[in-house]
DNA sequence: CTGAAAGCGCTTACAG
DNA sequence: CTGAAAGCGCTTACAG
């Protein structure tokens, strides 16, 4: 019964997506398996020594637990942001969640603060639960991370990834670029010449594309892009509101502010606020995310729309085909933006187009704004 | 080796914790075990009339799949909303979060809707992943949830219980009645004698609570409660803008308007502008929760702080001591809420004090916003 | 601090 | 559609 003729010759390397078991770790270490075991456990009767070497074999051949009798799926997938602090975050989960509660299968959310350290803790956790995929939020400087996890042959999907991923790892996004173009149209259009840009993190593929956008769209009207209005800020409250105020304060302002994110606008709002400004009779804002607040904001906020929910939705589905083996037919999917037009935008106070828009002289006033919304789609 | 004289009774009846295990189901539906074991990995190859039998039995005994080997923790918990679309869960989820992953343990995220299928199929989830404990938020109309839950002997804490709870379970909450009291107590303090409430559900605690922190309030001022200044909403943006504007636009309207939440504070906001109204000279605004938004909102929100981060925090460390098997020295935990004064709130318009408070003529004006919180404990 | 042994809970060919 | 058998990956007393 035991030594059984059937026993199979061990392969010595592991042969596929993460197959080393811990007798595997076990012979290389060379300790018995129930060791092995014991460190798993964190148990502590085991000898310094003995616990290090194994836990470097245990991380180096990027150890998952398998459940007993071999097979049979975890029905957990990994979520994985930096922070959790931004409505941004939650947009994104709650696509994640719906489609993956759908298909009986849990989410596991993580806040990795861009901390090595961190992102270590993560990875032990997603083995020990021995998760069937990740989603990555804003692979920020995680490179080590996506390797890996490909090397414990995790399946992987990355929204809004930092840069061009080097392999062949699915990822999701929005039209940025086309984005960023449609609300710099939209304030070129009301009269604007002058329009100040805030940036998210210039390491971000996102921000740039963003950016070329207000480029592409001003050069495209003849409008000279003036480096002075372009400011790098990094998507939050805080940094809209002291960028907002440098451009509000410094040398000749705009008379329009475009921000690439919904949380910087309303920094902008405050800014604005602080000089004495009205929104947008005297400056026009528009923002980028359309989050739930946006419509909430007084004035309402006109902003391009990202479908995030979308996005993690479709991200939750690409990685659920991957577990299931079958490999997606599209390596990139970007979904697209759309300019949600409200109240945060009118002509600019001196406007080429004479209708001498002073304050309360808006047409349109204060009224109706929540059945104002308007989205336009833009490519 | 088989039949090895160590073999101990199976156990008639589970011994304790969701302790069935696949051979007592096979047993008592008269089946093999392999039988059992394809009914629950959805195999298709079974029977109806067995299969059906097969899941009705694991179902009435709560079964929960076990690692090999027996023992080992899933390191798993899982979260219960009810709904993902307000930045008050993801607060909570921040919590929960930081403290569970600092422990190696993964935080399922689930969101129900108030929906007894979509509770049901998480309750299939968290049985089939293993999950060690739950955390339910609003356990609005749950009692099965919590039956079956306690059945098959998953620790369970409840934030913000909608009732007081029959059993013995932990739940964590806030000082709602002294933080509804404190926010009517500083407006009465500015001078505010008609100020409206917009409450929450009544059907929930924390909703009664803060009502009743208002009456108490006002009575002990003297004034008397005029039920028509108190509407009920759900907590929503819609509903404090519906709100809102009824009670800005029918009867003898308040000066001051106290929300039992911030978006509820800030559909007044907006109420209020398409009344004319500007706050905080024509109209006071007091709000509940201090979500990070609160502060950004032109003009700054004056709201009760409710430390909701912490309450998830506390919530998740009240579960992984159950999980191991203590039992907290303290099973109904309140947090305290405190008063965080912003510019929403100044004297009435004719206020009794003679500040003479008209448009503008407000003492501080619209400057240094960001710097003027001043949070102040209360009970 | 460690290993030989027994065992646990489950699963997957295989055969009918 | 089902069960007898073999086996998997892991763990926990037990003994040293």
């Amino acid at each position: 019964m035991l030594g059984s003729p059937l026993r199979q010759e061990a392969p010595v390397a592991e042969d596929s997506a993460g197959r080393v078991t811990i007798a595997d770790i076990a012979r290389e270490a060379g300790v018995s398996l129930p060791t092995v075991s014991r460190v798993l456990n964190g148990r502590s009767d085991v000898a310094a020594a003995t616990r290090r070497r194994v836990e470097d074999l245990l991380a180096e051949h990027g150890y998952r637990r398998r459940a007993a009798g071999n097979a049979h799926r975890a029905n957990l997938v990994d979520l994985v942001f930096n922070d959790l602090d931004s409505p941004w975050a939650v947009e994104i989960l709650r696509g994640v969640e719906k489609v993956v509660h759908a298909a009986g299968v849990g989410a596991v959310v993580s806040a990795v603060h861009h901390h090595a350290a961190s992102m270590q803790q993560w990875l032990v956790g997603v083995r020990s639960r021995n998760s069937d995929g990740a989603i990555l939020v804003t692979s920020q400087p995680a490179p080590q991370l996506d390797a890996e996890l490909r090397r414990i042959g995790m399946p992987l999907v990355v929204i809004d990834p930092a840069g061009v991923p080097t392999f062949d790892i699915p990822t999701i996004g929005a039209t940025n670029w086309a984005g960023g173009r449609s609300a710099v149209l939209h304030l070129l259009g009301l009269g604007h010449r002058r329009i100040g840009m805030i940036t998210g993190p210039p390491d971000l593929l996102c921000s740039r594309a963003r950016l070329d956008g207000y480029r592409a769209a001003l050069e495209s009207a003849g409008v000279e892009v003036d480096d002075a209005l372009i400011r790098e800020g990094d998507f939050s409250h805080e940094s809209g509101f002291a960028l907002g105020t440098e451009l509000l304060t410094t040398g000749r302002p705009p008379t329009a502010v475009f921000a690439s994110s919904d949380q910087m606008a309303l920094g902008v709002y405050e800014a604005a606020r602080q000089c004495g400004l009205r929104v947008p009779d005297d400056l026009s804002v528009v923002g980028f995310d359309d989050l739930p607040q946006a419509r909430w904001s007084p004035p309402p906020l006109t902003t391009v729309r990202q479908p995030l929910a979308e996005m993690g939705a479709a991200a939750a589905g690409m990685l659920l085909q991957l577990v299931q083996g079958r490999t997606p037919d599209v390596l990139r999917v970007e979904l697209s933006t759309s300019l949600v037009v409200r109240d945060s935008s009118t002509a600019p106070p001196q406007a080429s187009s004479g209708l001498g828009s002073d304050r309360g002289a808006r047409p349109g006033g204060s009224g109706s704004a929540v059945g104002r919304n308007r989205p336009t789609n833009s490519v």
